[in-house]
DNA sequence: TATTGTTATACTCTATAACTATA
DNA sequence: TATAGTTATAGAGTATAACAATA
């Protein structure tokens, strides 16, 4: 547990705090499917992470409201990116899950994102890209804690 | 300049995406003022940074049409985030600028986002944030590059 | 009676097209 | 004639309220 009082730290975390907004914002520019709203993509990156959800759990998810997520997955269906079976237990509730199609189409949109990032890389030098390289892990584990 | 063909600089690249994409989400969801719209906080940022600019340059900047930016600039004039002056050469055009009250807010922000970012910090180790803390400029370098 | 999901409707944000004033 | 900004109008996305089906 550092102590983020001490002198620099905080200039650290301000520097960290601007650059990952501003990555984050650049990256999320690079898309592989325009026709696809924030929000759509959104739900479709939880479904690969979670395998599958009730459009309730995605709507929580999502910071959305119910009637939205049934509008989002019901246009996701009819772009062949989601299925929707019964669900097994409440015949109240659904099952949204990811089909091929989707799995594809995100896979690309990681691969399109690192290469813009890549790309960016290699404006810096062996040292800084060492430094970069070794905080990878740690970001990750941040992202995640 | 890196070779990122090397083995595990693809990896590393693809947790610097994974990472920084979804830190920026989670950082922006970290809002002082719910009423602002996406937009108009990006406006008033742009405005931080620029001092003041015309309509037309903004609605560039942000990438949005002239109409749209007509309208965010008369809501924040409207509460008093920014103020609109004639240009001193050109009278088809008005410069806009920031107020105070814009500027406390949006420093208000960086504190509760720097906040937010170091309390999750402290789930670090030393030697974690060692490396973080190292990468820091480097990400830094890296989000205007 | 509470919960899941849907339908109906309204609001916000942005876009395009047409207009005004100035260069 | 071209450019900066505005007005009028339409489309996309989301919200709230009311409803249906199931627990």
């Amino acid at each position: 547990m550092p102590d983020l009082s001490r002198d620099g730290n905080a200039a650290a975390v301000n520097s960290l705090r601007s650059a990952v907004m501003r990555l984050g914002r650049r990256l999320k520019h690079q898309r592989v499917d325009e026709s696809l709203s924030p929000t759509e993509m959104s739900v479709l990156g939880t479904l690969a992470r979670c395998g599958s959800a009730t459009p309730g759990e995605l709507a929580r998810k999502e910071h959305v409201q119910p009637p939205s997520m049934t509008r989002i997955v019901a246009l996701l269906e009819a772009k062949g990116l989601v299925r929707l079976e019964p669900h097994p237990d409440d015949r109240r509730q659904k099952v949204v899950s990811q089909t091929e199609t989707a799995e594809a189409m995100l896979e690309e949109s990681r691969r399109k994102r690192n290469a813009w990032l890549a790309g960016l890389c290699e404006g810096l030098d062996e040292d800084e890209w060492a430094k970069l390289r070794a905080a990878a892990p740690v970001l990750e584990k941040l992202a995640h804690l």
